[in-house]
DNA sequence: ATGGTTGTGTGACAA
């Protein structure tokens, strides 16, 4: 059967409900991950998502920060947040979806952004970057006896040198240091998991899913990053059908400086 | 050139 996953990062999941209704009917996808949603669970537009076809909804949020949500067509069990350094921030979500014969663990995250100053020994917001990413270590592809895993979100590093539009003067920007990089890259070998949007369009092609709201034009600059990622435990990734980054939606009514992924699989 | 914009919720932060 065919299974359509979406992620994106909407910052404020109520000032962009047009777009992330535009986005449900152009795409369909069978489940949606937001990021950055930046709304209390009692705010949270429920009935809207419900009415148009995602009766289904997992949410983790809190007032004005952060905020995951995860809307299904499927039904899911065994909803898991994790409060990653401990601080209580609201930036993941897990359920364990059925797909046909399948159950697959759905991972939705928000990594911190770090902040500006790449130092973690004068800047906290990095230090706790940092830490998430060495705390995501312990997040494994194959987990779970049984269960598939999908690792969606924004996790607010690009890896490789194709993910940024100059390498050479973003690698003392924060989202693209070496520490971030390389950390990032030993979660995903550590964990086990395969980067679906790099199999899809392989390296070297330059891939962005996020542009500054500071630009003057994004697209004539095209200063973009690959922020936004989605990755799936080993047994999956052969049935991977398509990706796309839906690069359009950056020039939407009141964009989101995020677009979405969505990625295709014939389970 | 250390700028620039957006969001929450009316302040100062976070991104």
């Amino acid at each position: 059967m065919a299974f359509k996953i979406a992620t994106w990062n909407i910052n404020s999941v109520r000032l962009r409900m047009p777009i992330v209704e535009r986005l449900i009917m152009e795409v369909a996808p069978d489940v949606l991950c937001l990021q950055e949603t930046k709304c209390p669970n009692d705010l949270f537009p429920r009935e809207r998502f419900e009415a148009l076809g995602y009766p289904h909804i997992a949410m983790n949020g809190q007032k004005g920060y952060h905020g995951v949500a995860t809307l299904s067509k499927m039904p899911f069990d065994d909803v898991v947040t994790q409060d990653y350094c401990a601080v209580g921030d609201a930036r993941h979500l897990s359920a364990r979806i059925a797909v046909g014969q399948r159950a697959i663990r759905v991972h939705n995250l928000y990594v911190p952004a770090g902040g500006d100053e790449p130092d973690p020994a004068i800047n906290p917001k990095f230090r706790h970057k940092l830490d998430f990413v060495e705390e995501m270590r312990s997040m494994r592809a194959s987990g779970e006896p049984g269960v598939s895993s999908i690792l969606v979100g924004d996790l607010n590093i690009a890896p490789f040198p194709e993910d940024v539009w100059s390498h050479k003067q973003l690698l003392k920007v924060v989202s693209h240091t070496p520490v971030e990089t390389e950390g990032l890259l030993r979660v995903i070998a550590e964990g086990g998991w395969s980067d679906l949007v790099r199999q899809a369009l392989p390296l070297p092609e330059k891939v962005y899913t996020w542009w500054s709201y500071r630009a003057k034009d994004w697209t004539a600059a095209d200063r973009g990053r690959r922020l936004d990622h989605v990755w799936s435990s080993a047994d999956l990734s052969p049935h991977l059908t398509s990706v796309e980054i839906l690069r359009d939606a950056r020039g939407w009514e009141r964009p989101s400086d995020h677009v979405p992924i969505v990625v295709s699989l014939d389970i």
